[in-house]
DNA sequence: CGTGTGATTGACGCCTGTCAACGTCTGTGG
DNA sequence: CCACAGACGTTGACAGGCGTCAATCACACG
């Protein structure tokens, strides 16, 4: 299902000079918005598979991708989100590989799509634009490396602690201070690399301990201090 | 101790065209061979710790450095290693950070430093080596999600199995069949994310089988096809 | 009202980390 | 040349964290 109204303007997502077209000139962004093409997507819409060859990247411009690897008997690890301003799909352009994960809608989304072309011409001839890529490929790639400690010598509490935290950090809180993601609770076991009822069992844990409130996929921290102690966060 | 016999001149790293310096000019290849500075570091030297600002980059000529993380109670989770041609400490310059993993040599090395900001210059200033770069992080992030999926999902004998096959791609054999990189086993244990004693239980148990074949730290896979079956890789 | 998806809880047992003891090897200094 | 220390490797015992299976509940939807 996807629908055109509501077509995003580039200049609304660069408004924020935070993010990643920053560097972009009036021509460059125009040239996009011309460039690009804007789909609505529902909930449970796949953006790409794992294993297919990418076509371009897509920039988010409202809603939550989840971005998952598939591993033994198709259990799902979530890699990462993207939320509005973040894109997908930019690596596996890069080295003509294959996607190494599947996209798939959490949160309705909008989303703009840069065909290959484009997007690496914007790369060879805009060298700041190239350098912020570059920045955020690091970004990512130090932020997995630490996932990658963390799961191989924290235990799954911690974990689960942990991946709260990080949540609240990326999704920011609403005015009752629940978790702006919503997430089943499979979904949560797939980040802290567990079983769904493992997640679940903990979650009920730090219920019990006051740590968080839980109204089905409503989470709240009650406890910050209590919560990072737990991560083993110092 | 660093002594500055055999200082390398960069047109030999160079001269291997898949590396990651194969688009510097030639002009650009003798000012880095003017700026750069190279030294000798013996087996458990360290280059740079984790959480220290990093200065410049380094391309390692001869040997073999492990990165690696430190996690709970000082036990080290190693992230990558580095050999003839790679670099290291790239990632924390560009975001301007605190070095995020420990370098440490592990085959005595000849290591090549380079300042900052002539490597900073060089990616403002030549796009395709930018470029370059950019997908040599691109293909490190994609290997540390592999390796979440792995470490999220698979067991203990899985992940050595894997281990072990990768470290025979990385650095192959020697004329006996034994793979060219000496580990103890607590670094064995260290990459594969679990305790020393897991792992050496688990490399007897290979052997045993006759899938591998131990002498010292000199390893030889017998069996490569029982390995990758062990590994649950298809 | 039946169906399906997700959430929860209990039971069970294996994998794996921890602790401890001991063996092996190398280098050093007397 | 021997004794010793120290680092590394190996093996056994043990417990508990966590994954798996199964049953039940909650809730939405056609």
């Amino acid at each position: 299902m996807k629908s055109h109204h509501d077509i995003p303007f580039c200049e609304q997502c660069v408004s924020n000079m935070t993010n990643i077209f920053k560097h972009l000139s009036q021509e460059e962004i125009e040239n996009l918005n011309y460039t690009k093409s804007c789909n609505f997507h529902k909930r449970g819409e796949i953006i790409y598979h794992e294993g297919n060859r990418p076509t371009g990247v897509y920039c988010v411009s409202k809603g939550i991708i989840k971005l998952y690897k598939t591993g033994i008997e198709g259990k799902e690890q979530i890699i990462r989100f993207a939320k509005k301003g973040d894109i997908i799909g930019y690596r596996s352009i890069l080295s003509s590989e294959l996607a190494c994960t599947t996209a798939k809608v959490i949160e309705e989304t909008n989303l703009c799509f840069i065909p290959s072309e484009a997007w690496l011409d914007l790369l060879h001839s805009n060298n700041e634009f190239s350098f912020d890529i570059m920045k955020f490929a690091c970004d990512e790639l130090g932020k997995s490396n630490s996932f990658i400690t963390d799961i191989a010598q924290k235990n799954v509490r911690e974990r689960l602690a942990e991946i709260l935290l990080f949540l609240k950090n990326d999704f920011g809180l609403d005015k009752d201070g629940v978790i702006k993601i919503s997430l089943t609770r499979e979904e949560i076991a797939n980040i802290t690399g567990t079983a769904t009822e493992s997640a679940i069992r903990l979650l009920s844990e730090f219920k019990e301990d006051k740590i968080i409130a839980l109204n089905g996929r409503k989470i709240t921290i009650l406890d910050e201090k209590r919560l990072q102690k737990t991560a083993n966060i110092y």
